[in-house]
DNA sequence: ATACATACC
DNA sequence: TACTGGTATGTAT
């Protein structure tokens, strides 16, 4: 009584910890003791902390939730209740019935293949896994209250019996594969959800099955299901009966399986069995080929949608099956009762919450819609409304493409930053693997830590251009984690598991080169007169030239982006110069970032790719970071613009992506992600290749600064302004004396544009106009790297004050970095290097 | 876009 | 001794 707090917290706390007898077939065990031996086992554990934890930020979440109930007026739970009564026409309108969906499920899949192959397991508990996870545990072993997704360790105290195989994969893909070959006979199209599961549309198999002569609906006992029994010529009989004897030693003695009457040989050949022209049938049929051909036993349900049918192929599991007859008023019957624990999509936390409003049963989903639509998200009410009416998917689609790409390791105790690194390195080399398996590339690496503690940290990179190679993807993920360790401050990271993902994949097409549009622009040759109307992802209006070398490539270039461009600007460049300067960016990291075959190298399109691999770095350090701006056209920039003070988001000057956080180290270092990102290669500099360069480089810097002199860049007032050579400026959060004020903005009766490109003042108020001078200057730029030439010897004549432009353009430090990067100086021209002049870059990449 | 949580197998 | 690994998606910021 006293402890009475205590003893609440543990029983909530149970729903979390305690074994779930919701799903599987366990009545009727000693649950209890059951929990008491695995809360036992647990308790005092770090995970056990940890699960605390997450339960008491659930309860949290339910308190919140419970505060908004209290305050829902019947005004609001009135209008609300309108609301899903029209929505729940609208969905009852939208009621098919008409498909016939199968869910089929193997029964304790891994555990079962494992039995099937020693048959010493088969009267024995085991489970598949280890001493710290089980995936599967047979019927035996369920008994005791092991089951998936418990440590090997606390089954062993629940069942000391317990005999734990390790998992063999390649044995279960093999099997799967010979169920898929009969799940195709039914529905070609089949959806596999996981090696033993798959969703089954079988309305055309039961169309043309109806026309069927027995000879395609009869199908023989297996010798190999006979193999394992001792008689030479077994009778049906003698093969139900040790199929009985064989198998069900697998399930529980109360196993539901198929009804006894069912089965037999009626009508059929001795050694065979005819199987009716009916749905029940025909899924039957199909788990008996299973049976046969691989002697493990599925279960399947059979509904009108899939939501259904899943959840009926556990309605008598194992071996057994269950239909669901598709008309509305069965179908709400079957939902009456059903605990919404059992809906596919509804885990523990989600349980827990709609349990503290009284919610248990899927009708109550159904009753409750105006309170729930008022305390779920829009999503979460569709899904309840929909599983309250027993609305599901009724057509089946495979998998589109994937979405991410991952692998992760739990180990003992890593601490050593070194060692951290190295395991990041190794990680990303087997991702890097498969996806070549694959030939995918993302944008997006994310880096996924776990303590000792088991408290999971996920930190994420999204870049400008779809990498895939070991060495891309771990210069994001080492600084990821870098920056974790940095944060850590002086203690070290004590990690249990670490992971990385790449995700935001980019479309086939997309994978096609971006590059070709430079290409393209710079063949279509007016580069002067159309610069500003030509954009940067327009295809080529001449595809005339580059084919050669280029013939793999095709003139689809930049088809997405191209796409959003002419949605957004109906076919017409207004994009400011921002968006354009943006474009070029990512052409160039494009270019740079890719020196390999695929994707958007920069050999695809004639571009060295040393000298453009480098241009990324040195564009990177060119382009101080610039506080955000949503909108940006220079137009109309609101006053609101990020150029207040009080903005704390800053823009990553490389990838231009937001960075949230106003930490200017961490902000720095995700510029050197980028930056390392583009220029990524394995092999280290040599030293004196470094220091013949940083000479040059300096030299040059000096006399830029000369020529610096006798064109003052107006200091600060562009974001982009690059005042010394193109060196990062490193962000300070009050920027405020920086930036222009609102009125300033707003009146326009200003004269300080400066070009972000040239760095040069633009003395003209008129927008238009100095977006023509930048466009110019971008252009030219572009051209004249493609071209191979060091510097721009001409400016954009329409616009004044656009003289020497050398000092910060991106291309040329694109040259700049990758050519230190790639360890060869020498082969730098020094035309090009005199173009560069920003040392203080170089050094950076080189400390 | 990022971080974190939930869910499923 | 010991509580996974892979993918998708929802929620919140």
């Amino acid at each position: 009584m006293d402890n009475e707090p205590t003893a609440t917290k543990d029983e909530g706390f149970l729903s979390r910890m305690a074994l779930n007898d919701n799903k599987a077939g366990m009545e009727g065990l000693d649950r209890d003791k059951i929990n008491s031996i695995i809360m036992e086992s647990s308790k005092g554990s770090k995970f056990y902390e940890n699960e605390l934890k997450k339960d008491q930020q659930v309860n949290q979440r339910i308190e919140k939730m419970m505060l908004q109930k209290a305050r829902i007026t019947q005004a609001q739970l009135k209008k609300a209740q309108a609301q899903v009564e029209k929505m729940t026409l609208a969905l009852e309108r939208s009621r098919d019935l008409s498909r016939v969906i199968v869910h089929v499920d193997m029964d304790a899949f891994y555990a079962a293949v494992e039995m099937r192959d020693c048959p010493e397991l088969k009267t024995k508990p085991m489970a598949v896994g280890s001493m710290s996870m089980l995936s599967t545990s047979n019927y035996h072993a369920r008994k005791y209250g092991v089951r998936a997704a418990m440590p090997g360790f606390i089954a062993k105290k629940l069942c000391s019996d317990l005999v734990i195989v390790p998992p063999n994969f390649d044995k279960y893909r093999a099997v799967s594969e010979e169920i898929r070959e009969i799940f195709a006979d039914y529905d070609p199209h089949f959806l596999p959800m996981s090696l033993d599961e798959a969703y089954l549309d079988f309305t055309e198999h039961l169309q043309q099955r109806q026309a069927w002569p027995e000879s395609l609906r009869t199908h023989r006992y297996s010798s190999k299901s006979i193999t394992t029994a001792e008689k030479e010529n077994p009778t049906p009989k003698d093969i139900e009966a040790k199929k009985e004897e064989d198998l069900s030693p697998v399930l529980f003695e109360e196993s539901p399986g198929s009804p006894p009457g069912l089965h037999g040989s009626k009508g059929a050949n001795e050694g065979s069995e005819l199987f009716g022209t009916c749905v029940e049938e025909a899924v039957r049929e199909m788990r008996f080929r299973i049976e046969q051909k691989t002697t493990l036993t599925a279960s399947a349900g059979i509904a009108p949608n899939m939501m259904l049918a899943k959840v009926c192929s556990d309605k008598n599991k194992p071996n057994g099956q269950y239909r669901l007859p598709p008309t509305r008023e069965a179908v709400m019957d079957f939902m009456e009762d059903l605990p919404v624990r059992k809906v596919c999509g509804i885990g523990k936390v989600s349980e827990k919450m709609l349990n503290a409003l009284g919610i248990t049963k899927c009708s109550h989903l159904g009753q409750q819609m105006a309170l729930l639509s008022l305390l779920f998200s829009e999503t979460s009410c569709r899904n309840f409304m929909e599983v309250s009416l027993g609305l599901g998917s009724t057509r089946i689609s495979r998998h589109e493409e994937r979405k991410s790409m991952s692998i992760e390791r739990t180990f003992k105790e890593l601490s050593d930053a070194e060692e951290q690194f190295s395991l990041c390195r190794e990680l990303c080399k087997d991702l890097a693997e498969d996806m070549k398996k694959e030939g995918l590339k993302g944008k997006t690496v994310s880096l996924k830590l776990k303590n000792v503690n088991f408290e999971v940290k996920t930190r994420a990179q999204t870049l400008p251009c779809a990498v895939a190679a070991e060495e891309e993807i771990f210069a994001v993920a080492k600084d990821l984690l870098k920056t974790e360790i940095d944060n850590e401050g002086p203690h070290p990271l004590k990690l249990r598991l670490m992971g990385v993902r790449m995700s935001a994949f980019v479309s086939s097409e997309d994978k096609a080169p971006m590059q070709k549009s430079i290409l393209g622009f710079l063949q279509s040759g007016k580069p002067e007169s159309s610069g500003s109307s030509e954009r940067m992802g327009e295809p080529s209006h001449n595809p005339s030239q580059t084919s050669q070398q280029n013939a793999t490539r095709k003139e689809e270039v930049f088809p997405h982006r191209r796409k959003t461009e002419e949605t957004q600007n109906g076919g017409e460049p207004q994009q400011s110069f921002f968006q354009r300067a943006h474009a070029k960016r990512l052409q160039l990291l494009m270019s740079s970032v890719n020196t390999q075959d695929e994707g958007c190298g920069a050999e695809a399109s004639g571009i060295p790719s040393k000298e453009s691999a480098a241009a990324l770095n040195k564009n990177g350090n060119l382009v101080p970071p610039v506080l955000e701006n949503k909108e940006f056209p220079v137009e109309d920039r609101p006053s609101t613009s990020g150029y207040e003070p009080h903005s704390q988001t800053l823009i990553c000057p490389v990838c231009s992506s937001k960075v949230e956080t106003t930490d200017l180290n961490t902000f720095n270092r995700h510029i050197d992600v980028c930056l390392n990102v583009a220029s990524t290669n394995p092999k280290k500099c040599e030293p004196e290749s470094v220091q013949e360069y940083l000479q040059e480089c300096r030299e040059l810097n000096r006399r830029q600064s000369e020529a610096d002199e006798e064109q003052p860049v107006s200091s600060g007032v562009c974001p982009w302004g690059g005042q010394h050579g193109g060196q990062i400026q490193k962000v300070s959060l009050t920027q405020s004396d920086s930036k222009p004020t609102t009125s300033q903005q707003c009146q326009g009766k200003r004269s300080d544009l400066v070009c972000p490109v040239c760095h040069l003042t633009q003395e003209t108020d008129d927008l238009a106009v100095f977006n023509r001078h930048v466009d110019l200057c971008l252009n030219q730029e572009v051209l004249h790297e493609l071209k191979g030439q060091a510097a721009f010897s001409q400016n954009p004549s329409a616009v004044k004050n656009s003289q020497n432009i050398a000092s910060g353009n991106l291309p040329k430090q694109v040259s700049k970095g990758k050519n230190k990067r790639r360890g060869s100086p020498s082969s730098l021209p020094s035309k090009k290097l005199r173009s560069l002049g920003l040392y203080n870059t170089i050094d950076k990449f080189f400390r």
